[in-house]
DNA sequence: TATATGTGATACTGCTTCGTGTCAAATATG
DNA sequence: CATATTTGACACGAAGCAGTATCACATATA
């Protein structure tokens, strides 16, 4: 049919000076964080998939060319800010692993701190990911649960022999994760009012008492 | 203007031998009973006006009649809900005043209970109700606080002289709270699974070790 | 029976959003 | 310069929902 040349040209896909999966990937991370902005400060339902781009600097043609819809968008952001905020938690621990009440203190001082400087972000993961965890079904067993193993983890090696069984201590730890969610919640509707130190004293004294029903602590 | 003899007939508003205030009062009640069923079980977004009309068995005049938007009505379900839901926890505690273990044992027991045998009730107060309240912004203050009083009022009788101030306690008392909310948040999602008493048992010594920080228990 | 009001079904307008398609400009390659 | 790909701006159809209006029928009163 065609008595064309067909020169091939451009099989490198490069524009911009850059190959086609970076700008691919770097407009994925664009709309990751236009994600996270815009549901954690305007809420879920009141984000459309048109102001995300905008946000982005992107048009809808490359929203689709990363998620095939809004929910993909909310479980990467939830993810995203998730793992983030167990990390700097993390790293505020660990440097006193083998002292459970300064243990305790790093890690709750942080986990109130983090949400304080991003309100957004704790908004995200705290609130607006719920309703939609909930129609979405799956995910609610994965999404506090790297929190409470965490909390099980530094637990574990202070526990004496005697402790009061997995499935209990499962669900004392979830209910302390939930303790501190909760906290954050009311933290965050009402604009960061209380000191956060408050709400620290407040929530190691909940733990004290975990520790001491389970021998770990006097 | 008009030369008509205007005989003015129906001045009570009867109808079906009902009077027009009654009739207005059941078809409101009709749309909140249908309400809280949906939004419930299917989640506010997912609830459309005509859907709640439908399963009322009225049509949308009647909707627009009692509740200016979708809104009215999903906070009148919450507030509903909530006061019901307290009510059965204050009479199942109510016998075990002058006994702090099976107050909070008898307490809790219910709390658990209800949530399990009005899974679309829990659903609406527990799941549904917090990401509109976020977005309605009002609201959260009053939100759970009618539980953390209800607890701080259990427990002030047993407090010796020297508690940890109002601030603590109160902090302490809506992250009980929010233990018991993020609990069941998990096990409504997870189709009730665990059993019941299992969770009760965890809590329980959840409010078991604020109970020695406070110096009520030994 | 005649008139006025209550009721139910449904149509209709306006709006928003999703998901896709089109087209011209920008950039890379020969 | 010529051609192919990438990009951005925007248009378009379909769908769903809110809120209102219309019309026929049912019920009450005289």
């Amino acid at each position: 049919m065609s008595t064309k040349s067909a020169p091939t040209p451009q099989l490198s896909g490069k524009y911009a000076g850059k190959a086609a999966s970076t700008r691919q990937a770097e407009r994925r991370q664009k709309l990751l964080t236009a994600g996270i902005k815009l549901i954690g400060r305007d809420g879920y339902t009141a984000t459309s998939i048109d102001a995300i781009c905008h946000e982005a600097g992107l048009t809808k043609r490359y929203f689709y060319e990363s998620f095939s819809n809004s929910d993909q968008l909310l479980i990467e952001s939830y993810q995203t800010v998730t793992q983030e905020y167990l990390n700097t938690i993390m790293l505020s621990a660990r440097p006193h692993l083998n002292d459970p009440r300064n243990l305790v203190r790093a890690g709750l001082e942080q986990a109130f701190r983090y949400v304080e400087e991003n309100p957004d972000k704790a908004r995200l993961i705290m609130i607006e990911a719920m309703s939609v965890r909930s129609q979405l079904g799956r995910m609610y067993g994965e999404s506090y649960n790297e929190f409470v193993e965490l909390l099980v983890g530094f637990t574990r090696p202070f526990l004496p022999d005697d402790e009061p069984g997995d499935v209990l201590l499962a669900v004392m730890a979830r209910g302390a994760v939930g303790a501190i969610i909760h906290l954050c919640q009311g933290w965050i509707a009402t604009g960061f009012k209380q000191p956060a130190h408050e709400l620290v004293a407040g929530t190691e004294l909940i733990f004290d008492g975990m520790g001491r029903v389970l021998g770990i602590l006097a």
